[in-house]
DNA sequence: TACTTTATTGTATGTACTTGCTGTAAAGAT
DNA sequence: ATCTTTACAGCAAGTACATACAATAAAGTA
């Protein structure tokens, strides 16, 4: 499977489904400066599991916003990075993130 | 309770947590342009059932990002609007609006 | 009296998301 | 031979999200 976009009712529906979810968004605003290793990753995103990073990570990759690739080396090295694609929504991750950042001094 | 945000690790996660969930984008952006009745907001959000649009509701309110005006008469009537926070949400919606709909022809 | 309209609420059920925990491969170091 | 490192995979279990369907209040109209 290409991604898992249902049907989507409208863009904004659209752009939801796709970047949508606990930690897609944080994923790729770490991923903005270039190469992560999956452990570099684990360590950026405070909190996730393996299990959900490794899941998130597909997602992203089926979806073409993220890359991935392998170096055949033991032990194993795995690098991510963004797509064109998800290069192209770092700038609105950054004006969601700096709302974010303003309403939670507010409260 | 005032709102539903756990625990944010970053201000990505804290945005995501509070425009995140399946609805919320599209309602926010069909009240972009002033005040809508429950009735409207059911056509205008096409696909919701009313327990989710009425919960959906709920959250953002007391997420304070719309505000609900009930009008004492019968049948009942009952519009709802953006707050100045919620509405500072809606440029960056729109972008991510645009960008789905270009990923949209896209693919 | 029965019917219509509007904005919900309640209950039951189902699916999707998320977590916790254990296990694996394979080369190099001890 | 055992331990370490890295990047996962599998399974069971819980929680959150979402849907379907029925029901309510209360004034006005037929």
């Amino acid at each position: 499977m290409k991604n898992k976009i249902k049907k989507a009712h409208c863009a904004v529906d659209y752009a939801f489904q796709r970047i949508g979810g606990k930690y897609k968004g944080r994923i790729l605003w770490v991923l903005r400066d270039g190469f992560l290793r999956y452990g570099e990753l684990k360590r950026a995103v405070v909190g996730i599991t393996p299990k959900m990073l490794t899941q998130t990570l597909k997602e992203l990759e089926a979806d073409e916003l993220i890359v991935r690739k392998v170096y055949l080396e033991v032990p194993p090295k795995v690098e991510y990075s963004l797509t064109d694609t998800g290069k192209e929504l770092i700038p609105f991750i950054g004006q969601m993130r700096s709302w974010g950042e303003k309403q939670m001094l507010t409260n």
